[in-house]
Formats: C-alpha cells, sequence, structure tokens
DNA sequence: GTATAGTTCAAACGGACATTTGAAATATAA
DNA sequence: TTATATTTCAAATGTCCGTTTGAACTATAC
C-alpha cells in the first residue's frame, strides 16, 4: 500500500518542526524530505499554521495510543518518584537516546510558544503534571499547601529540564560531559535524591526569616 | 555632549536583542528606537553579526564595571547559599521586576546560542558559578565527588531557570500565579531549602541501586 | 472510452528583511 | 574658506520564505 502524500508529508513535518521549532522550520525542508514540493502543503492544508496545528495533533493521537505509560503499581511513593523521574529524564529529555519529535515539539514550544499550546498542555503536559503532583502530595505532611506542592514538583521537573535547556552552556562549562545511559541513571538518582531530601521536612517560619532582604536591580 | 549615532545604536540594540534575541530582532526595530535609519548598522558595524558581537561586548563591559556584584562577607556556607540563590532569582531570572538587558541577552543566548555564546560563558556565566560551585564545595562532604559538586550545581540553577523557561506552561497550568516580590522571596526560600537539604547527607551506593531499570524509548 | 473530481507539479508572486549604493549633509584640517 | 574625510540618509537590490496559480496528471464514475 503505498503512502499518501498527505500522511508522508505529517511525518516529514514531525520530525522538521521537532528539529527547528516551528518558526525556524522551512515548508522546503519538510517537503524535501517527504518528496514532494511546496504546493502540497496548501492544497492539503491551508497553509503552514493549520499544518503545524494537524501535525501536533496527529502526534497527539499516536501518543495517546501508547495509554498509561507510566506505571506505579502499588509502590511506596519515594519509589514513585524515583520511577516519574526517570521516566521523564530518559523520555521528555532525551539525553542518551533522542526523544520522539512530540516529545522535541513539548520542548520547542516551551521555548518559543505557539498557539497550540494550549493544546499541548491541556493534553499532554497537564495530566503527567498531575500525576507528579499526586506523588509529591503523599510524600508532603498533610499540611503542607497547595503552593508548598507546585514548588516541589517545579523543582523536580525543573532540575530535569535544565539537562536540556542549558546543554550549550554546560558544554562549555565542561568539555568532559557525556550523556551515557549510566551517567544518565545516576543524573535521575541525584534528582531523585534531592527532591525527596527537600520534601522530608518542610520548615516552617519561611516567609518570615528573609523577606527583609535587599537585592540590587 | 550630543550622543554619537553609534552610542544611540548600541543602547537600542541592547534593548531589542534582550527582548526578541539576535534572530527575530530585526534591524528596522533598532534603528527606529535609535532614531536613525538602517544604512549606519552597516556604516558602523559592517553587518548584523558584527554589530551583535559590539552590543553583547559593550553590555558585558558595563557589567564588570559593577564589579563584585554578590558579596558574600564572612557568612557561613548555609547564608550564602541563600543569598546566592536569592541573587539569582531576582537578577537573573528577574520575575517581579524586569532583569536587565545583559541578563535577558544570557536567557536568550541559552535558548538560541549564537557565536558569541562561548564569550558570554567565558566573562559572565563561568564566574558566576565558579562561586556557586565554591558553596556548594563547601556544603558538601570531604569526599564528595567532582560530579556530585557538578549535579548540586546544576539543581539550584535548574530549579531558579525554571521560572523563566517553564513560565508560558505554568500559566496554563495555574491562572492564579503572581510573582510578587514576596512569592519571589518565598520562592527563592524554597530553593534554597530543598538544594541544602539535598546537600546534607549525599548517600552511598547511588549508581548501584537503580542502574538496571528499564524505560521504554 | 469519456467525463469529472481529486491530486501533483514547476513556476511565479509578494512580503519581510539584511545589505548595498550613491548622493547629501556635516564635521575636520589646511 | 576651501578641501577632504566622516557620517547620515532615502531608495534600491538581493535573498529567503510562504503562498498562489494554472497546467498536467491520475483515479474514479458513468
Amino acid at each position: 500500500m503505498r503512502k499518501t502524500t498527505r500522511s508522508k508529508l505529517i511525518e516529514a513535518a514531525l520530525e522538521v518542526f521537532g528539529e527547528r521549532g516551528y518558526h525556524h522550520a522551512t515548508i522546503q525542508q519538510i517537503v524535501r524530505r517527504a518528496g514532494t514540493n511546496v504546493a502540497a502543503i496548501n492544497y492539503h492544508f491551508g497553509d503552514k499554521a493549520q499544518f503545524y496545528g494537524e501535525v501536533v495533533s496527529h502526534a497527539l493521537n499516536l501518543d495517546q495510543q501508547d495509554a498509561e505509560r507510566v506505571d506505579f503499581g502499588d509502590e511506596p511513593p519515594e519509589e514513585q518518584l524515583r520511577t516519574f523521574v526517570f521516566w521523564f529524564i530518559h523520555n521528555i529529555v532525551g539525553l542518551h537516546r533522542p526523544s520522539s519529535s512530540l516529545e522535541k515539539i513539548h520542548i520547542q514550544e516551551m521555548v518559543n510558544p505557539s498557539p497550540i499550546l494550549d493544546t499541548l498542555v491541556d493534553t499532554f503536559i497537564r495530566p503527567n503534571h498531575m500525576k507528579l503532583r499526586a506523588i509529591v502530595a503523599a510524600l508532603l505532611p498533610d499540611d503542607a499547601t497547595e503552593q508548598d506542592i507546585r514548588h516541589h514538583c517545579f523543582s523536580v521537573i525543573g532540575q530535569c529540564l535544565h539537562y536540556k535547556f542549558a546543554r550549550p552552556v554546560m558544554d562549555r562549562l565542561y568539555d568532559d560531559i557525556e550523556f551515557t545511559e549510566d551517567y544518565v541513571n545516576a543524573l535521575a538518582e541525584h534528582i531523585t535524591h534531592v527532591s525527596l531530601a527537600g520534601m522530608r521536612a518542610v520548615p516552617r517560619l519561611r516567609l518570615t526569616a528573609h523577606s527583609g532582604r535587599e537585592h540590587r536591580s
């Protein structure tokens, strides 16, 4: 069965948009990879923006077919956090092997949001965030505030994503970093350790302790 | 004393490059803000790339005149870390008041590196990183490895920068976040707390504990 | 087979932008 | 003042892209 032009376009676009982001990806690059020509985009999708929308929702559909991706069983919350971090580091951040195109687009959209970020958050990011949130809530004491929970979630995710966003800087600071599988696992373990340690004892009197600090503009 | 066209261009460009990044900033926008016209760029700087180089090194010079910006006195390392995080969150991340143009460019270059990132790392990022590194080294036990030190540094910075990079996502996940001064201070305190907790006890046998984990591609 | 709708193609168009040009204006030196 | 170099300007040029066009090609229906 021959692949339709339309589906070839979508597959090629998924890769190119993932690599370059919406703005930097050009129609030329996409149709060259798909083996067709520029007019096909206009014919099948209207314009670049609608095309991008179709490509992303196609990727989201593919992704949902994978259904529940992280399965925690009935592990204790400490182990669940560890599982989550390992999953996030490997699949979203994609350090030692390339992440899927959808996850590359996810990253691209964080850096350079387009209108489809709304959809992406609703169908992809929020569900994952909620899973993490549940784990964090289980780890924190019962009187933890809404803000405590959020902040600990953001601490976890922030530590992970840093290895994506700051790569150009890291490579210049240190020339001996190699993201082998073992190294990435050690990284995930480190992040788990720091996050767990941070959650074990939520201190009181935080806001008052240092609210009078001065900082230059 | 009349401002020269050249210096007006540099000042205007500093702002525009900080706001839009190198690629999205257009010569038109810059010269409009400077009150001159496009040919002045070619005359004074050659082309856009060289112009950008001049602008950044100008900003770096200005910045170095501010000399030692974070002064730690002889505080204990815990306090030094706290000072560093508050400084970083307020000045680099610039949450509740806008950060300076140089710091905006710093962020822009992380997301979208250009050739001048090398200079930026050498003259600006590395010195700050080394300050943090010294603090972290003082907090960790003596037998901490080189990697431990790095990872804890990256955990601190990663947590901070997340509030810059993930803002578009955060705003969509929660509609009630407001980065007032008090809130940003609480954030900094949270990050300090998590980081300190993570450093207090560096666990042994980390690499072996979970190196056999499986993860889907 | 012929007609009609659906699909692909090479080429052209148009806008945004960096860059260049050559003349006009201004400062500097004699 | 006059001559020369420096600086500014409006307009033109060239390039990169997204988009459109109209003709060619293919499949489907009758």
